[in-house]
DNA sequence: CATGAATGAGTATTCATTCAT
DNA sequence: AATGAATGAATACTCATTCAT
């Protein structure tokens, strides 16, 4: 059976170059003629590998949340303080800032598509959503829920906050001041910090 | 004399009416016709007393953004420290929380129909931008725009986490650790503080 | 009856106003609000006037095929000659440039609102027609309509290539031309001449 | 393989079908569907083989240029002398004369519906003009572009007569004219004369 | 008389989808 | 399997005209 091979192959090639033309017009704005261009086949290719607009998207929305993180979240191992982390945390954001507005579209747009009692009962949204909070968890050192939340809220505020248009606002910055609120406030309500890593220098500032 | 009809005041009853259109389907899908019925008058009519579709939808941040800062003021108005605003703050998302997340699906929804650079001159949303700001700088007492900027993408970021679905967040608890976080970290930074403010309370905690 | 004598008095004034309008822009341009809104009226007031967009064009076109030329002619009184006369011709032509090709749209608007068998019929659009030429007999002091004929069109011609956006052509130069070619055509087929004008002129040169 | 349609010649068959849908109603007045519905195909098909009415007009320009020229050469390579190539001239324009008001009428039209500044920068239009003027400079052995100007817009002129209704014009009459006025004025500024052709016969009459 | 709010069919253009080749 | 021509309903927006006041 090599064509059914040949066929599921290209088909998940040609997925993955839909994430950045969907990326950069959005759903509702890129058109079927647009993304057979950008992938250099014709529209009738492209239903002959998808049955629908919809049908594609949804697909490329389950590729994405499949994505293993673990790879981009590394760079942010290296630190030695959460404040340290936190600079890490605003570099990272900065250099990726165009990912994660496009991303933050896509995501949008899926949620659009569905309708949202569907959403919830969603595992997979569900499943990687609880995967960058559990990424955060280990950034701190945290076992609590609370405070890693506060932190995805923030995140995912920050690029909301670019996607608006607001120019004003400075990732590196305001994840330096991400630190230094936790850095006067974890020392003060101790019992929640994990073991691994080093607060010390907290104390020090 | 025309047939009576105050302008200005049916133009603001027809904006009312046209919030829920756009959260059942967001900017991009509804249509200028079934904006119309929606508001019982003929396309002709909609375009007598708005100029287009973008037009219309800026008006309506315009008003929205008005209404906002005035409800959230009166809720807030009776804290007597920053905790105690800040749960305020987290009682009044609750209970404006399906409000909220319509208000930044719909607007997200229409960043995704403009070009971004076309939105980054557009007068009106960045003044509706900055009118949020500011009222975080004076509920907070701070004239500095980093920690301002700091609260507002954090509440984004909360509401942006509900819309996608997590009801592992609650607002209430949210803030309070915010509240609990701002009083641990301005103390130390005084410099930036207004004098407006009584944070006496954030040395006995 | 004096109100009978207002109405048809301001009627007569609105209508005056309306050539520039309507030459700015064309019949099938303007809409009946810019109309209102440039004579200083509303819409209503407008159609309380004039039944239609049509019915006030039609009555503007009688109207200016109703005016008089020979002021506007009069200019071209003072040549001696017929080189001279068409040099004046020219500068008249430069002078009036904008003015005839709003004339022109005006008119072609006209004949596209009418069948073409009633055109024929009309008796005003027929009159101006003949006036403009035997103002041209006049001014080469000819009897016969073949050589008339030949400068109306030519001058027609040279307005229409400038509706056309033709940059390359100069009134002055042309007109010129048309002087020269007359002074060499004329004496060769004196039979057609008038006595009215001296073309000793012409051997001269 | 896509179904077996010449792309090219397609277009150019339903090109030569929009002339008379145009010469019907006039470039503002007939509408995409209309065309459409003209040509048997759908809008969407329409919109296929042309980007915009603009173009489809421009398009249709062009083609039209390239035929009357083609047409007139074949016409006017008989003549031996500029009196005889007029002559043929008249000939071909009263055999045509229908055809010569239709188009000059759907060309008016289409530049009232457009900025005059606009269109000077339009450079197919441009050209379709300076195309008309080159072939008058060939038929009369002229490099200079005043007389051609002059023979151009006597022609416009010409029809644009004929347009308004004017029936005492006689293209054949005219054009003999303008035949003996250039044999009477080129023998005497002989300088801008090429030496193609044949004007002995100017010094005969 | 005068106003301007209201209408709704009409405009150019777009686009997901189908299907003959 | 692959192509791209064909479709037609849908979109934002316009405008001559009507009519209640």
């Amino acid at each position: 059976m090599p064509k059914i091979v040949d066929h599921e192959q290209y088909r998940k090639e040609l997925l993955d170059k839909c994430f950045d033309l969907f990326a950069q017009k959005g759903y509702g704005s890129i058109t079927m003629r647009q993304i057979a261009e950008g992938l250099g086949v014709s529209t009738g290719t492209l239903y002959h590998y998808f049955p629908s607009k919809q049908a594609l998207f949804e697909q490329l929305a389950q590729e994405i949340c499949e994505q293993d993180l673990s790879t981009a979240l590394a760079e942010l191992e290296g630190a030695q303080t959460l404040q340290e982390s936190m600079e890490a945390l605003g570099r990272y954001l900065v250099k990726n800032e165009d990912y994660f507005i496009k991303w933050t579209y896509i995501w949008i747009d899926f949620c659009q598509h569905k309708d949202s009692k569907k959403m919830l009962r969603n595992s997979i949204l569900k499943r990687t959503n609880q995967r960058y909070q559990e990424a955060i968890c280990d950034l701190l050192g945290i076992q609590d829920s609370v405070l890693p939340s506060f932190v995805v809220s923030f995140v995912d505020g920050l690029i909301l906050e670019k996607l608006w248009g607001n120019e004003t606002i400075d990732f590196i910055e305001q994840c330096a001041l991400l630190g230094k609120m936790l850095t006067a406030y974890l020392p003060q309500h101790p019992a929640k910090i994990k073991t691994k890593m080093d607060f010390s220098s907290a104390f020090e500032s």
